[in-house]
DNA sequence: TCTGGGGTCCTAGGACCC
DNA sequence: TCTGGGGTCCTAGGACCC
């Protein structure tokens, strides 16, 4: 049996643990740039706030709701994540985390007959080491267990677990469940089944299997077989410590259109591609950057483009990635646009151990230059903060009121963000 | 004024090989 | 009129997840 965990309301629930006055209202965590709802509390889902929904939206067509915005605190709720992850640890025999706010469990050894009680015990340990609530699902796959949760979740008569152990109970449970609602099954390939009457998971599985496997390819299936207990997505696949590409974009709060102002951007997600890099003892071979104009502004001249370069020699140093970024993003800036967004995104990616040289180009003495500068920076910036010391080219171009001094500054806009809680002895104090 | 960010996997189709 | 057959590898883009 295998179990899944996932936290409720998780961002919500972070910034209401240290603000028991919150319990109860209406709240919503915002995406950078406090541009759009990414969290609800179950107070706002109830008030039917869709998902996404923009923040100016919400200002304007919610004004009298007494909803409380924050922008995201990703310091506080990697921090929350890190703490039920480690309770998790403790009780089950084997965990995976799958994302901030959910884990699978490994539950062997443990008996069938034992699990529900197992399992609220463990809900109860998770609330009361860490101020979250948590919801687990338990059923002999990942498919099941996942729905499960959804069930502990939604009926408090589970007392936030629920088991699927035997056959009778995963079709009834088929039965309860829209096919919507199926993890695998997305937006597109829902339509596409409630065209032709299937509505329920229990419907789905009375399909034959040659047909799912026909008219919606090998992940369909899979999900297929799972949801008849027949475990197939292996836990391995999930594991996502090792990542084969890495991805750094933002949008901007304000366009931009100068070739000098986005180069610090571009030199920053390129520093950070190359410390989550380093962090995962990898190296990649490959770096490619995109600009997006923005989409929204009909009256402005539309532009994506991307492009890459190649290393010969595998790397992993920020000076290396943020070169070859800059050297990506002057090939197809193109004057006069607008932008909205860039990214750097490093692929190509390999264990730090096995590194191939380039016969012809590696040159050691510069590589072990370059490694030792971009150890000491981890270093230093683990130590000492974010950011403390950076390449110049990261340096945003902030000129002071005499209209010469560079200033570093922050230019994701976060105005309502709550204090880093559980990271900072000064947070209680300064707010 | 204002619209997020980061991943994985799969497939079709083109380039290339013999 | 008419132009083989079988394979691999790579890439872009779609679908899905949180």
């Amino acid at each position: 049996m295998v179990g899944l965990i996932d936290c409720d309301n998780f961002f919500c629930s972070c910034e209401k643990v240290f603000r028991p006055d919150l319990e109860g209202k209406p709240i919503v965590v915002l995406s950078n740039n406090d541009g759009c709802v990414v969290a609800r509390s179950r107070e706002v889902k109830a008030m039917g706030l869709p998902e996404c929904l923009p923040y100016y939206r919400l200002l304007e067509e919610y004004p009298d709701s007494g909803i409380i915005a924050f922008s995201s605190n990703y310091t506080l709720y990697a921090d929350m994540s890190a703490r039920v992850m480690a309770v998790l640890r403790q009780e089950a025999p084997d965990v995976w985390q799958y994302s901030i706010d959910e884990a699978f469990l490994d539950l062997h050894g443990i008996d069938i007959s034992t699990l529900k009680e197992w399992g609220e015990a463990l809900c109860r340990k998770v609330r009361q080491y860490t101020g979250l609530n948590v919801s687990l699902g338990i059923a002999p796959t990942k498919t099941l267990a996942k729905l499960a949760s959804r069930f502990a979740k939604k009926y408090p008569a589970y007392n936030k677990c629920c088991v699927i152990a035997s056959d009778l109970q995963r079709e009834k449970a088929l039965r309860l469940v829209p096919v919507r609602d199926i993890w695998g099954i997305g937006r597109r390939m829902a339509r596409s089944l409630e065209n032709c009457g299937i509505r329920t998971a229990f419907d789905f599985t009375r399909m034959p299997r040659e047909e799912v496997r026909k008219r919606f390819h090998l992940g369909a299936e899979r999900t297929f077989a799972e949801l008849l207990g027949q475990p197939v997505i292996d836990i391995e696949s999930i594991d996502g410590i090792t990542k084969k590409t890495i991805l750094t974009s933002r949008s901007f709060p304000a366009l931009i259109n100068e070739l000098d102002d986005l180069i610090p951007h571009v030199a920053n997600y390129a520093a950070r591609c190359a410390c989550k890099l380093r962090r995962q003892h990898s190296v990649c071979s490959m770096v490619s950057v995109f600009v997006h104009s923005n989409h929204f502004r009909e009256d402005l001249e539309q532009y994506d483009n991307s492009t890459f370069h190649t290393f010969l020699t595998p790397t992993a140093t920020t000076p290396e990635i943020v070169e070859a970024a800059i050297e990506c993003l002057k090939r197809i800036y193109r004057r006069g646009i607008y932008y909205k967004r860039v990214g750097v995104m490093v692929t190509d990616i390999s264990p730090d151990m096995t590194i191939q040289p380039d016969l012809f180009t590696y040159d050691p003495g510069r590589r072990n230059k370059l490694n030792s500068v971009s150890q000491t920076l981890d270093n230093i910036n683990s130590r000492m903060g974010a950011d403390t010391v950076v390449l110049g080219a990261q340096q945003y171009r902030i000129k002071d009121k005499s209209g010469k001094n560079l200033k570093f500054v922050n230019a994701i806009r976060r105005a309502l963000k709550s204090p880093d809680y559980t990271t900072r002895l000064g947070a209680f104090v300064v707010n």
